[in-house]
DNA sequence: GTTAACCTATGAAACGTTTCGATAAATCCA
DNA sequence: TGGATTTATCGAAACGTTTCATAGGTTAAC
């Protein structure tokens, strides 16, 4: 096993060509006070002219903060092909750049489940954004251990357990609306519903928003109208042709999510329905892939790359504010017509 | 600005509990020899039950090692949506698992034009994937630092200086005569070629691979069959008029990326050219979204995910195999027939 | 029964920072 | 001018590991 050992230059080197003790290279390099401008100038010019770069690894292990952003997600054979998740990962990134920190993942599969709060003390993670909790697992000592320790982290979905934690998540009752309102001014009134995973806290949201609103707009209200997926294209694809077996077929089919709105088309066009001339179709999120498929999806738009770029702002706050309160932030969707209704 | 200090526990807590040495602990956490085989037991059991868990600060800043992979990824404002990027991501994410390493990703342009090394040193990361590089800069000395300092890399693209580094890519001349004898099978003599950015490595080659073979195979060799973009979708709308309104137009084009076949895509529909019945469309990449364009798009397929993979295994490589030859890996690119041809 | 060889466990040093109390120098005020 | 106050710089300690030379304790060999 081969080192490198060839030692790169330290604050040490700098102080000594500067002649000085490597605690004032120190204030000098973080900008702290206390040094006299010639000499903070002075130091300034040799550090740079020796290349001098701080090791943040040195600097973390001392103040037991990370410069990071650590992302933590779900257990997922090819999570970096899913454009749900790097929609949000961009506007993370995004905050990154805004707080100059650098961007580390966690898998949690890889972790082989350790807590949230082992991870983020084993990398020594002080800013956390955590995408996409499974409802089947408890986290909520995990959440506690995170509070208790004064590690900054936001949940990037809905929290429904008592502590108050920072959340981002969208408006699923209002989107729900949006689509809703938007296939009954379309002339819609028996509207098939295809639900996303009952282990998340979106699936059944927009699930129970679909049975109110349905019910209150007026909207036919079999049983049968509804079928059961878990977001996945998959899904889509397997349960869609339950509603299209039913004797008398919904004019519409709205899917919780775009990947399934996907999946059902696929289905659909092998059954040689034309959307929308004989069934119009609409999904939820704005994935990268629905501008692309024909037709174009008709959909309800997730502000992804916000609900990321949100996340951080958030979680940077309960850091630097002495007295945050934590706070779940909904953001508000939006109605994408393009030509599937 | 709060702290967070209540700390967590040490090697030195489970060696004060077992009433030992701190270093024996630390014998036993890597798995050293010279630790009788009761104490081992007894300390593995011990350091259980208090959760003790490995500051991997702490010895990344002892050992130089960082227990991660860096990605460098090049400036571009929505990084992480851009799915060409994201597969190769996948691969290396794959390999994080493979070798328990966890991900971190460094932007050029946050990183303000630090070199490659700089980066590695500051943040102590002894093994890093550089994607995409940009050949407007010259990076030989950036190259020339890391290796010298021992630090493991591979590019994910072809290098053309004389260093020998690791690095990984695609048989461009293969991928480009599958697609030409495809074309030629199907009838088609007379073909446009979008070429990709000429800063890049497979933008030059693929285009000369156009140049070389649809000359061999007999084409058709107008000068203005040829229009230039720079991968991106926006370049493959802009550019694809200038084929079309060619007096003698092509049957068939052929686009150096499937962004710009896309692209290229959404322009001629907007003319009312039917794909493939007035022209065939032909892209190079298959990445994600191109199985969902209508007509879905025939295609080269680059093996981007194993292209990321063996990026890092060729690191892995030569961080742990005394006399490794750093090597270039040119993978097969492979024929995707879908339905624009 | 002595010496050599080995195995186990130890303690100190090191990695590159930040922080903090102490000291020295400079400035102030009367 | 001298004491008090402020400012500038320093040195040591700490962060949680790994590593390495060394000291005891066994065992083996003669």
């Amino acid at each position: 096993m081969k080192r490198f050992d060839k030692s790169s230059i330290t604050i040490k080197d700098v102080a000594k060509r500067a002649g000085v003790a490597h605690s004032t290279v120190s204030l000098v390099m973080n900008d702290r006070e206390h040094v006299s401008p010639k000499l903070r100038e002075r130091i300034l010019k040799i550090s740079n002219e020796m290349g001098y770069m701080p090791n943040m690894v040195a600097r973390s292990l001392i103040s037991k903060k990370s410069a990071t952003v650590g992302v933590v997600f779900p257990e997922n054979p090819h999570f970096f092909t899913i454009t749900y998740f790097l929609m949000i990962i961009d506007g993370i990134q995004n905050a990154c750049k805004k707080y100059d920190r650098a961007l580390m993942f966690f898998s949690l599969d890889q972790t082989k489940g350790e807590s949230y709060y082992k991870i983020s003390r084993k990398w020594l993670i002080d800013l956390m954004i955590i995408l996409n909790v499974d409802y089947t697992r408890d986290i909520s000592k995990d959440i506690r251990d995170l509070k208790d320790n004064g590690i900054a982290f936001s949940l990037v979905t809905k929290y429904n357990g008592k502590e108050k934690v920072n959340s981002v998540c969208v408006d699923n009752l209002e989107g729900v609306r949006l689509a809703l309102e938007y296939l009954a001014s379309k002339g819609h009134k028996r509207i098939g519903f295809i639900s996303g995973s009952p282990n998340s806290a979106d699936g059944p949201e927009r699930l129970d928003a679909f049975k109110v609103l349905s019910k209150k707009m007026g909207f036919d209200q079999d049983e049968d109208l509804i079928v059961h997926g878990d977001f996945t294209f998959e899904s889509g694809e397997r349960e869609v042709p339950k509603l299209l077996e039913l004797k008398k077929r919904p004019t519409a089919i709205f899917a919780a999510s775009d990947y399934m709105a996907i999946g059902a088309m696929r289905a659909m066009k092998a059954q040689g329905i034309s959307i929308p001339g004989d069934m119009a179709l609409m999904g939820f999120d704005n994935t990268l892939e629905v501008a692309y498929v024909e037709p174009p999806l008709t959909t309800i738009r997730q502000p992804l790359q916000e609900m990321g770029e949100k996340a951080v702002d958030l979680a940077v706050r309960s850091m630097n504010e002495e007295n945050f309160e934590p706070q779940m932030a909904v953001l508000k969707p939006e109605l994408i017509k393009r030509q599937s209704c």
